[in-house]
DNA sequence: TAAAAATACTCCATAGGTATTTTAT
DNA sequence: ATAAAATACCTATGGAGTATTTTTA
């Protein structure tokens, strides 16, 4: 059996004769006839009523018309979802974010992809370390991840969307507070607070190098993998960090002080990251709509 | 598009290998191939990731094998319940019965055939006159009736089923009662009560016609169309009637006596009459099902 | 390099067309 | 007599096969 049957089925059905069902499918009356008493040998039964001047369904016709239209209808359902699977239009797209993203990117990202697309259900992660996220990527358990850049993972495709500076924090009533700016060498000796290390803090590991390039390595008395919790321990004086400059409008509290670096190249990007080739659609909008609004 | 197609795509999804599903499909795996292609080109969209060493479905692909395999499922519905319409195993069966037939015939066969099929729905009317149950066969709003026989119309198709004699009713206190038999001729002046004439009841015209050929026309002073109803006219003393010899049986009341007729060759037969040619294979069923009851 | 899909080509089965007959109104 | 479906026959498309190349793990 073919659709060819089922089609020359429904259009005789319909038309109640052969001739016009074969006009109907630009075709002529025999091979149309032909089809149908193969449909009927197939089924073993017959679907119509010869009467030479008049065709009409017979019971079983009847049921089977009912049958087959409906499968008509799931194919073309069946059709039009995967077209819409295909344009991303429906379907699932998993995100994943670091804490810094849920500040600005994360919402408005989700805001912007769920008016356009509606029907893709966004699967949201996080807070986790970038390092955490990158290996989901890599893992395919997610499709985007909102974290520091680079990720030197020649797998993973990124794109920036905001610069990350780095200050230094100091309690108030710090000894070097008074200062315009803190050459980093002169904390050498001091007590540091900080991101955990070696669970893919990528902010950790940027103070971690920052000084390292000032020539020692910091005296990380007290961790933290929350940017709140790391401002309160600068607060009851355990020791200074290196912070992302946005946390003074994010948290702006008197007891902490910013002091800018020397040399105050200290940044990161923060931006998008995705595997190379992911074949999700949605991904593929949501880096179309992205971009849409970066140009904008 | 035709099911070619779809099976090929069933079948690769399913064996995530276009040279197994070829196998599975006895087939070669070019063609195979090329039936995808053919598929993904109408589609529009990729519904296979090939990657040489293996092949996986797309989204697109994942979203399209749910709605075909929904398909197929319609369409083995479909023809299944074609099969069964055929069959006769589903669908209506349309019976019209007389009063006589509502005493035997109609529950044994009734139950009978619900017994053996179910699923098909018996649409059951009645008690008419046999002469508008034949109207309603001819007109094809009746598959099949319960009547008195014959129907004197070769459109229609009879198998009787069982005899139905015709005795003389009196009052008890009737002058004739006493009389072990009354010739028919001694009952010309009397007042007759009797089904109504013209409205198809073979029971009247076989009491007319029987009068006829007793030379005379029967005074009817009372019409009933109920057996129940016609009894008790006679019973009133309304007058005498020529009924079935099973109301005998049936009503047994001890004010009404019933009297052979000289001659005794009045009766009908009752049976089953159904339209020539009445496409109906629930039809088929009952019939053959009475049969294998007679033959029993 | 080996296994699997894609490509190139060939062929024949069959879908569809043309001409005609049959049938029922 | 006529209109519509069935039958008979023919043609050509395209579906499937064989041989080969390409690709990537």
């Amino acid at each position: 059996m073919e659709l060819r049957h089922l089609r020359g089925f429904l259009a005789v059905a319909q038309e109640q004769s052969f001739t016009r069902a074969a006009e109907r499918l630009h075709m002529t009356q025999p091979p149309l006839s032909q089809r149908i008493r193969e449909l009927e040998a197939e089924l073993g039964l017959r679907l119509f009523e010869r009467c030479t001047r008049s065709v009409h369904l017979t019971r079983a016709g009847q049921v089977f018309l009912d049958g087959v239209q409906a499968m008509f209808s799931q194919l073309d359902k069946a059709v039009a979802a995967s077209r819409q699977a295909d344009q991303g239009e429906i379907g699932e797209l998993r995100v994943g974010y670091t804490g810094r993203a849920s500040h600005h990117l994360l919402p408005s990202l989700v805001l912007a992809f769920h008016q356009r697309y509606p029907d893709v259900l966004l699967d949201i992660q996080g807070p986790h370390p970038t390092g955490a996220l990158s290996e989901q990527l890599i893992a395919g358990q997610l499709d985007v991840a909102l974290c520091f850049l680079p990720l030197h993972d020649d797998r993973i495709a990124t794109r920036g969307f905001m610069r990350c500076e780095f200050v230094l924090a100091l309690p108030v009533n710090h000894r070097l507070a008074r200062q315009a700016q803190v050459p980093l060498a002169a904390l050498a000796r001091e007590p540091f607070v900080g991101y955990p290390a070696n669970q893919g803090f990528h902010l950790r590991e940027v103070m971690d190098a920052a000084c390292r390039a000032a020539g020692f390595t910091p005296r990380v008395v007290r961790e933290a993998d929350t940017s709140q919790a790391l401002i309160c321990h600068i607060l009851a004086g355990m020791g200074v960090s290196i912070i992302p400059r946005e946390l003074e409008r994010i948290e702006h509290l008197d007891g902490v002080v910013f002091k800018a670096l020397e040399p105050d190249t200290l940044f990161l990007e923060h931006g998008l990251a995705w595997l190379h080739g992911n074949p999700n659609p949605a991904l593929r909008n949501l880096l179309t709509l992205e971009l849409g609004e970066a140009g904008a």
